[in-house]
DNA sequence: ACCTGAACACCGTTCAAGT
DNA sequence: ACCTGAACACCGTTCAAGT
C-alpha cells in the first residue's frame, strides 16, 4: 500500500494518486459529494488546489480513480455453491462497496471506471453466468440487469437516508403528499414504501432478477445442450 | 395550462413556475445538465438570475421540479391486458419519458418528487400490481424493483450515449481495457456490452423482473387464497 | 408585487514563476 | 520535477433598492 519512493530525499513529495484518492474519500464521507471540492482536497494534502491537476486531468478523473478504489474493497466471491448464490453475494458485494462511503453510489452513477478493480468485478459477475451456463449474450446482458439494478437500488437507498432540502424526513414528505390526494394503492403500499429496511427491500428485487435468470438458465441451457442441467461444475 | 392572470395589466409578469421549468427543460436539451446554470436560464427566460428565487427556493428545488415535470408525459396505460404486460409499459413509459430529455435520468435520480405526476405514475404502478394480486408489501416492493431498475439502466443509457472526457467513445475505451488485461469472461461478453441497443438491454432486465413477480404472484395468490389464479378483473 | 444591480463567498482550471 | 501564487471565468444565493 504505501509506496513513499525514497522517503526523505528532497521534498517530502506529499502528493500521490493513491494517497489523495484516500484522503479524498475521507473527505467524501465527512462531506458529501456536493462540498468535496478541489481547494478543499488540497487544503486537506497540505497543497495549493493546482498542484493536483498534475496528478488528475480534472476533477471528473479524480472522481472516476475514486470509483475505482471503492470498487477495490469487494472481496473475492467464495468459490463453492451454486451460479445464483454466487451471483446474489456479488451484488450484495456491490452494494457494500457503494454503501461503505456516503453518496457513493452518486460516485459510482457520475462516473464511468475502466480501471482493474471494477473490470475484475465485471469479468468475475460475468464468469458466474458463464460458468452457470448461459451464453455469452445472456451473460453480459445479465451483468448490465444486475449491475444497474444493484446501483438504482442504492442510489435511491443512500438518497432517502441523507436528509433533504427542507426540514422534513423523507418519509415523512411521501406520507403527507400521498395523503393529500387520490392516491389508494400508494396508501396501501406506505408502510413498505417507507420502510428504512433497504436490505430486505434490495433482497426482493435481487430475488425478481434471479428468478428471471433462473428460468432463462433452464429453457437456455436445454436450447443448447438439447436437456435440462444448467449446473456448474 | 396557459394561466397568465389578467394579461395587458402592469408589466408582463414574465415569470412563472410552468414557463420557467419549460424553458429549464429546453436549455437542458440543448445544454446538457453540468451547463444548466441559473444566470443562463434567466438570461433565456429575460430575467436576472436572482428573479428566478422568488419561483424557486434552491436550483434543488427547481430540478424537482423539472423531473416532476418529465413525468408528466408519461401516458396513461391502457386499460385492458394482463398485468404483467401493463407493468411493462409502465416501465417502458417510464425509460422513455427520462430518455426524452438530455440527462434526464440525472435530473430524475437527483431529485425526490413527491409531485402529482409522479405520485399519480407510482400509484398506477402499484395498482397495477395489486389488481394483478399482489399483497400491499409485495405491490409496493415490486414498485421499487422496477423503478429502480429502470433509473439504474437508463442512467446507464444516457451516460453512454454522451461524449466522454477523453476523445474516445465509450465502448471503444472499454474494449481496450478488456483487451489490456486478463478479463477472458468480459472480452466473450464485449459484443453485447458495446452494443447499442439499449432497447434490448432494458427489455432483457424487464423480462427477468416480471418473471420473478409471475413466480411470486403464482405463489403468494396461493397463500392468500388457498389457489392459483393471480390474474386480474 | 416583482424585478434589478450588485455584492458575497465561493467554484474548476490554467500557468508563469519559483525551488 | 513538483509546487506556489495568482489569476480567469465563472458559480448559487442574498438583499437593499427601485418601479
Amino acid at each position: 500500500m504505501s509506496s513513499t519512493s525514497s522517503a526523505g530525499r528532497g521534498r517530502p513529495a506529499r502528493l500521490d494518486r493513491a494517497r489523495t484518492v484516500d484522503t479524498a474519500l475521507d473527505l467524501l464521507d465527512s462531506l458529501g459529494l456536493d462540498d468535496l471540492t478541489m481547494r478543499r482536497l488540497a487544503d486537506s494534502l497540505g497543497v495549493q488546489a493546482g498542484a493536483l491537476y498534475r496528478h488528475f486531468a480534472t476533477k471528473q478523473d479524480l472522481l472516476t480513480a475514486m470509483a475505482e478504489r471503492m470498487l477495490a474493497d469487494t472481496p473475492a466471491p467464495r468459490e463453492g455453491g451454486d451460479w445464483d448464490e454466487r451471483l446474489a453475494g456479488l451484488a450484495r458485494a456491490m452494494r457494500t462497496a457503494l454503501l461503505a462511503h456516503r453518496d457513493g453510489a452518486r460516485v459510482f452513477a457520475g462516473t464511468h471506471s475502466t480501471g482493474a478493480h471494477t473490470l475484475r468485478f465485471s469479468d468475475t459477475v460475468t464468469g458466474v453466468l458463464r460458468e452457470g451456463g448461459f451464453n455469452d449474450e445472456d451473460a453480459g446482458r445479465a451483468l448490465m440487469a444486475v449491475v444497474n439494478y444493484t446501483l438504482g437500488h442504492t442510489l435511491e437507498e443512500q438518497a432517502a437516508l441523507r436528509p433533504g432540502d427542507d426540514d422534513m424526513a423523507d418519509p415523512e414528505r411521501l406520507r403527507r403528499a400521498v395523503e393529500s390526494g387520490p392516491f389508494p394503492h400508494l396508501a396501501a403500499a406506505l408502510p413498505t414504501l417507507t420502510s428504512t429496511d433497504f436490505t430486505a427491500h434490495f433482497e426482493f428485487g435481487l430475488r425478481l432478477l434471479l428468478q428471471g435468470l433462473r428460468a432463462l438458465g433452464a429453457s437456455g441451457a436445454r436450447r443448447r445442450a438439447g436437456g435440462g442441467g444448467a449446473g456448474s461444475a
